[in-house]
DNA sequence: ACAAAAGTGTTGACTTTACACCCATGG
DNA sequence: CCATGGGTGTAAAGTCAACACTTTTGT
C-alpha cells in the first residue's frame, strides 16, 4: 500500500467504552462531559482516538484512565461503527467495548485535562451524546443483556465477593424480569464457579446473607440459556 | 482533534474476511495470492484497506469483489486486531469478518488487478499467510464454531435449499463431532424455520433425500445449546 | 413479637439423549 | 437382490419452572 494514496490518508480509530454499573437497583453508564471541540460541552461515552505507538487495548485503557481516572477495567469488544461521516474533521472508525464495574472499587476523577464531570447516568435517562454515541450506547445495552447470560462479565463486577440476592438483582435489572430465588441459587451453585466464603453481610433488621466469591480457576459459563 | 497531530496521522483500517465453504465434506477457506508489496507472492485472507469515501461494509464488499469477483456475501463481524506493528509501512487496525457461502453459487475470479489465484484451502492445511492473517483465521475458525450454533449463518450457505443429511454433515464437520440423525432432524424441524419442498435429490444408488428450505420470515434461532 | 429478607426441596413439564428397524434407489 | 444411505418413534435421563414455609436478624 502506498502511504500517500489519498484514499487512505487521515483515517483514525476511536476507542469507545460503555462502562456500566449497578447502583441502588439502577443500571447506570459512565458519561463524560467534553471540554474540547468537536462537540464541546456535550456528554459522551468514555473514549478517544488510538495513538500510533500503542496497541488497541493499551489505547483503550489509556483513554479511560485519562478521562475518568479508572484503571484495570475488564472490557470486551462489542461492535465496530464505520459510517463514513460519523465524525467531523477526519474519517474515524469506532470500535466499541463493554465494561461492568463495582462502584465500591472505583474512584472517579471529576475533572481532567480533556473532560469535566465524569458521571453515572441511569440507562433510562441518557442525554443527547456527542458523535454517534447514542447509537453506540443503545447497541452496547443490548449486547450487555446477552453478555450477562454468561458469567465472566459478573466477575469484574464483584471481585470482592457478593451475596446471592445481590447478584440476582443485577440479573433481574439487566434482563428486566423477575427470577425465582430458589431456582437462581440452585442454578448458580450447580455450575461450580462460586463458593461460599462462610462470611456474612449484616443488614439492618434482616437475616444476614452469605458472601460468595468466584472460583478463580473456573471457566466462564453460560448461566441462562435464553 | 487536530488533524495534523502526528499521534493520529497515517492510520488505516484493514477489512479482512474469512470466507468459508464446505466442499465434499471438507471445510475450506478462501485465500488469495498477493501480487503487490508488502507480502508480494504470499497467500492472504480476502480483504484490504477501507477508503475514506465509503462506509465500512461498502469497503468490505468492494474489497471482496475486487479480489475474488464474489458479491452479496453474508458477513458478520468477528474481531478487531490492533497490535501496533501488525502491518509494515503504516499503522493499520484490522476488523475481521466471517462468511459462509455455497460453492454452487459462486464463480471465482482467478486473476484480478491486485491478486492472482483465489483458491479454497482446507482449514487443516493453511500455508503461512501475509500480515497476521494466520492469527485472524485461527480466531475466525473458533468463532465459526460458535456462530454455527445459531441458524442464521446457515441461511447463506444454502439459499437454494438443502437436505437434512447434508446440513447435518456441515454441523458435524464444523463442530467436529457426530450427531444422531433422528435427534438432529427432530430438533431442526421443531424450530419451525425450515420446510419440506417435497422435491427430492437423487443420489446414485441410494434413497433420495428431501430438499428443505429456510422459511424467509423465520427468525434466527439457536439450534444447539452447547 | 414483629417486620423483612434469607434460605431451603419437591413435583410436573419439558428437553435432550440413546437406540434399531424399514424404505427407496441404482447397479 | 443387494449395497447404500434416508427416513422414522419411543423410553429413560436430565434440566427447567413453579411453588410455600421456616430462619435469622434488629428494633
Amino acid at each position: 500500500m502506498e502511504i500517500n494514496n489519498p484514499k487512505y490518508k487521515n483515517q483514525g480509530i476511536h476507542l469507545i467504552s460503555s462502562i456500566f454499573t449497578v447502583d441502588k437497583g439502577i443500571v447506570k453508564v459512565l458519561l463524560i462531559k467534553r471540554k474540547n471541540n468537536p462537540y464541546n460541552g456535550m456528554w459522551a461515552l468514555v473514549g478517544g482516538a488510538l495513538y500510533n505507538d500503542e496497541d488497541l487495548m493499551e489505547g483503550l485503557n489509556r483513554e479511560i484512565f485519562e478521562k475518568t481516572g479508572l484503571k484495570n477495567i475488564d472490557l470486551r469488544l462489542c461492535n465496530v461503527f464505520g459510517k463514513k461521516d460519523r465524525a467531523p474533521l477526519i474519517r474515524m472508525v469506532a470500535v466499541s467495548y463493554i465494561g461492568l464495574v463495582d462502584l465500591k472499587n472505583v474512584e472517579l476523577l471529576k475533572e481532567t485535562l480533556k473532560t469535566s464531570n465524569a458521571e453515572w447516568f441511569s440507562i433510562t435517562e441518557i442525554p443527547a451524546l456527542a458523535y454517534d454515541h447514542n447509537e453506540i450506547l443503545t447497541d452496547s445495552i443490548n449486547k450487555l443483556k446477552i453478555a450477562i447470560l454468561r458469567t465472566d462479565i459478573l466477575r469484574s463486577l464483584y471481585p470482592l465477593g457478593f451475596t446471592l440476592p445481590e447478584i440476582q438483582k443485577v440479573y433481574e435489572l439487566i434482563l428486566n424480569k423477575k427470577l425465582d430465588r430458589r431456582n437462581f441459587r440452585k442454578k448458580l451453585l450447580s455450575l461450580n464457579l462460586i463458593y461460599d466464603t462462610e462470611k456474612k453481610v449484616n443488614f439492618v433488621g434482616r437475616k444476614p446473607a452469605n458472601i460468595y466469591k468466584f472460583i478463580e480457576s473456573a471457566e466462564n459459563k453460560e448461566i441462562f440459556r435464553r
